[in-house]
DNA sequence: GATAATTTGTGCGTATGTATG
DNA sequence: CCATACATACGCACAAATTAT
């Protein structure tokens, strides 16, 4: 894509010309003002990509060095996000995503004041990995049920979960899935009404291709991974959950208020 | 460096030599238990390089489809860490770090039976940043008490943290601290007996490379870092810090247990 | 898959203005 | 008035990451 063909960043640049250049007051901070104006008065959208520093440069009559000191400023404010050899873009609005003992994905974004929707990618049964055994109390490859979530908040992607379910107590969970489309209302078939979380152990690392294409984010920026055993009223664990968050977009909160 | 020079393993492999062949028992599972007593003998410290998949196959004399089969199985028992590109390495016990309301680094350290130690790399005074000053309710820029702390658990260095105090309240608290040498012992002088956690702000991201360095990890995995927010027991806010986890060892764990 | 073009990151040298002594 | 120190601003060149051809 050719630097001046940033959508949405054309006009906003037109709108500020040649730059009054006060004097007294540094070059960059000019520089900084006119930016953070443009982007606050909220005609450019989150992620939109900005002009080139040199473009910038060239408009504003200044040298590279001064817009980068003025972009550096704009970084630290978080008011936009800086990728090396792809561009500078308007930081998107982070996503708080709650963790706690009652941790749902819809709830959880609705809260955020946006849209939850989310995708099945492949489901089946599976022998349990070594991991998923320990957490669920199985023995070593006792079948599970596996499914792979996509979740998304108004539409971009957030998450992709491998949940686990034993087998043995959920019979047929899939086909209930798939017609309730939400693991809290399955589990409700399953006699189960309320769930809560164990515990939520909480890595990070850097996405595999396949991560990074899916929740479309950038494969030098790690992914937060959470894994997550969900029990019963009982203490029988249930689920077993393994996501991976956009590291992008997604901020984990613990927070000591309880719910 | 060279494969063969990977330290602390080379006399390990001398104590091998030609292996035994027993005649009946697989081949990789005896290279395995070779590996295993080797690691687990204890000569081989957490986080060495195991010679190269190649070098291994020529020491032991087998294919090296033998050996892989072999660190498979090691891998599956999480003694050893593979890593596509660099190397495999003697897995390093991993820190289960607990977030909850009464978060205190040396008490969390020592639950997993370690030796929590460190030291002030730097501190002073200083105007707030925007995000620290919101999070104690301060003016901007208004002054407070600043360190940078390296946290280590059994030498091994764990969290690089910035933590902030306003000063109003903590006037002389660095010279308090340098003595007591605990940020809660340093409260306790402050009259204030018990803190909590207000929220936490999990992300995770690049190191920088003075953390990288700091942190005895690589450049390319990241670090967890953790924004939180300490309040006494009137709830006023007494303490903002920023922590960047050793991504490497460092898991954290929320778990629903009050604590 | 290899190569080129684009874009940000880093370093150095130079010049100028401003505050301090 | 001069010397020094520091921040600002510009110009040039190359490194590193990403994307397009």
């Amino acid at each position: 894509m050719k630097p001046d063909s940033a959508e949405g960043f054309g006009q906003i640049l037109n709108d500020l010309e040649p730059l009054p250049r006060v004097a007294g007051v540094p070059l960059w901070r000019q520089v900084e003002t006119a930016l953070t104006q443009a982007i606050r008065s909220g005609k450019a959208l989150p992620g939109t990509q900005l002009p080139t520093e040199f473009t910038l440069a060239a408009h504003f009559a200044v040298n590279r060095h001064t817009i980068r000191r003025a972009l550096a400023e704009l970084e630290a404010a978080s008011l936009i996000r800086v990728e090396r050899g792809r561009g500078t873009f308007v930081h998107e609005n982070v996503i708080d995503y709650q963790v706690s003992r009652r941790t749902r994905f819809s709830e959880n974004i609705r809260r955020q004041n946006r849209e939850p929707s989310g995708a099945i990618l492949e489901s089946g049964e599976r022998p349990a990995p070594p991991a998923v055994a320990r957490a669920l109390g199985l023995a070593d490859g006792e079948p599970t049920i596996w499914m792979r979530h996509l979740s998304h908040a108004d539409g971009r992607p957030v998450s992709l979960a491998d949940h686990y379910f034993p087998q043995r107590r959920f019979e047929g969970f899939l086909d209930i899935y798939r017609q309730r489309c939400s693991i809290t209302a399955t589990h409700a078939y399953f006699g189960i009404f309320d769930y809560t979380r164990k515990s939520t152990r909480i890595t990070a690392r850097m996405p595999t291709v396949e991560e990074a294409e899916l929740l479309k984010q950038p494969k030098n920026r790690p992914v937060l991974i959470t894994e997550a055993v969900n029990i019963d009223a009982e203490g029988q664990p249930i689920e077993y959950g393994a996501t991976a968050f956009n590291g992008e977009i997604v901020q984990l909160v613990v927070s000591s208020e309880d719910d």
